[in-house]
DNA sequence: AGCTATTGATAAAA
DNA sequence: TTTTTATCAATAGCT
């Protein structure tokens, strides 16, 4: 929405996504602060990031906003809100956490080529592009470290070039001064 | 705000209200919508109105964010909600569970080149490396997988080449056979 | 419910 | 991340 406006898909450039979470959600959460408050309102914002970070906002307690909510939707459909135990939902989402921790580990294991066995050559080819994308990446983002420590560096040298030059001029003033000063006061003491 | 900036305080006229909530309500879950879709984030949004009426979003569903959110909230908010003899045991795995999820997924972001900015040089060199040899173990073993498909369509040439000689053999002993009995039986029938 | 003059949000760049 | 700036988007006050 400035320099240039943008399509609403996926925004595939990784710190440019990050960057656009940021400024968003801190737009999001101010305009359900705004709308709660002008218009006395009752609002549950939920927000989690991609890395699964939590970020949420409520009028009044969340607790209250989901209860309200629930009953709500049993109004319009009893057999629909049938909520588990909370004890069945936990053990639902444990299951849930174990699976996905699984998973993550496989991919772990396989983007590091431990686990490669029952892997096709199509699939070997994939994870091999794959890898490869990641390792320019990383490459790309090791030089641009360099890059800085660098002018970092230049940036020290330029400054010490310039403090010796001073220094130098100063010897020299000091060594023409020692000169010229021998030569008046010498010869006054053979 | 437009044609003048208004306050961020309860809007006293009714009837202004009631616009201003349909507008903003809507501007709302735009933006909340758009973040989801362009930051791949999951996003739960609930407003009622000062009316009592319900609105709602989710990216994925309200239940499923809801559980997540009980995950992610403090001893306290599970205190509340489980007896707490099982509550300890279970909290605490959840916990586990949770920061090994968290580190895993970490991990992989990095690995995947995709959460490289707190890193320094040293810590890319080493990444870079990592990666370097996983690279190099996925190429060996899609090499070794190109070398057994080789050699097993090899084997099928060979069978198919033994295969064909047979063929031909008998073909050929068949055409002889036929040329023979031309010889001896042709002159019969004139 | 539409219409604009303004204010607000934010993409790109630093 | 945060700031700056140039644009695009949302909306307050009117009809």
């Amino acid at each position: 929405m400035t320099r240039r406006k943008i399509e609403i898909k996926k925004i595939e450039n990784v710190a440019a996504r990050q960057v656009a979470f940021s400024k968003r959600r801190k737009g999001l959460f101010k305009k359900a602060v705004e709308l709660s408050t002008l218009c006395d309102a009752e609002i549950a914002l939920c927000v989690f990031s991609a890395s699964g970070k939590l970020f949420d906002y409520c009028s009044t307690s969340m607790r209250q906003v989901i209860e309200r909510r629930n009953l709500h939707s049993s109004n319009v459909d009893l057999a629909k809100t049938y909520q588990p135990s909370l004890e069945l939902q936990v053990e639902g989402e444990y299951f849930k956490l174990n699976k996905e921790l699984r998973e993550k580990t496989r991919e772990l294991r396989q983007l590091n080529g431990e686990e490669l066995q029952g892997l096709t050559l199509r699939e070997l080819k994939k994870l091999e592009g794959l890898i490869s994308t990641c390792l320019h990446r990383v490459s790309k983002a090791k030089a641009e470290a360099f890059e800085q420590e660098i002018s970092i560096l230049k940036k020290k040298v330029d400054v010490l070039v310039d403090e010796n030059q001073r220094l130098e001029q100063v010897q020299r003033l000091a060594h023409e001064q020692d000169q010229s000063s021998a030569i008046t006061t010498m010869p006054l003491f053979p």
